[in-house]
DNA sequence: AATCGATGGTTGTATTTAGCAACTCGTGTG
DNA sequence: CACACGAGTTGCTAAATACAACCATCGATT
């Protein structure tokens, strides 16, 4: 077996591990905002704002489950909806204050893990890893 | 921020776009076996047979867990129980040949579009990339 | 202007995955 | 022997998700 096919195989082995635990880990250090939860609120506070079928597309959601992540969003008090006045269909999703203090303190907390995780690794390292990460999920991107 | 940070953001970034697809990804692809059962039956078929109880540890699911998804694999013919005659308590449980079957061709067709997914990678990008992986979910085994 | 198809969103229903708690049954140790 | 422990199962619950049916609004066409 040529060195690229094992490669590929550990590429594939180490991707499944991490996403099995991903979820479940993330649930772990952050009970008050689950991995997706975060991720669309992250969505919306990058984003400046965005409708619920851009976050759907955007992460390849049902429209329906968007819809009861972001009620549940509301709910906490975390996002609040602008009906948009040039069409009432749509409403605009922004974090709320209290929202964005919550995501900057997850965000902080599980930065300071990956900072951890990636303690002793050296600069170029860490560089070239995020480079590969990108172009590997840019593909993906385009398969999927 | 130094350029250390703006890597690690990255990273995280990455990471969990990754995650947060994966599963939904591998139910599409393969609706025969989720991706929780694809890897149990595979760890059966790496270790040539173990207990439930190891499973559970390995993976941190709950045993309860575990005890369903064996169950859902053995109803379909996938995986065996074998009682160990020196503890009656302990099922040591091993892939069929038809769930060898069944894993093999899983395995073949995700390696498939791994391949596709990183085909116009180098060969020393495919091996970093691989190392790094491998390296950080060492350490996250670690603290986790 | 009335209508109709497309778009944004919600709700009903079902499935999957998971954890926790309570249980059974066998093992081994005081 | 009694009792704690370990392996596994089962009852219950909750979360996340998909699919389908639905409602409201918009925009274009007649």
């Amino acid at each position: 077996m040529p060195h690229r096919d094992t490669s590929i195989e550990t590429i594939q082995q180490e991707m499944t591990a991490f996403a099995r635990r991903a979820r479940a880990s993330a649930a772990r250090m952050h009970p008050e905002l689950s991995l997706v939860s975060y991720t669309l609120l992250a969505h919306l506070d990058d984003q400046h704002g965005c409708r619920a079928t851009d976050l759907a597309a955007h992460y390849l959601l049902d429209k329906s489950t968007v819809s009861r992540q972001i009620a549940a969003l509301e709910k906490l008090g975390f996002v609040e909806r602008r009906v948009d006045p040039d069409d009432q269909r749509v409403q605009v999703l922004h974090p709320t204050k209290k929202g964005a203090e919550v995501l900057a303190n997850v965000t902080a907390s599980r930065r300071q893990a990956f900072h951890e995780r990636l303690a002793d690794w050296d600069g170029g390292d860490l560089d070239r890893f995020a480079m590969y990460l990108q172009r590997y999920n840019a593909a993906q991107d385009r398969l999927d």
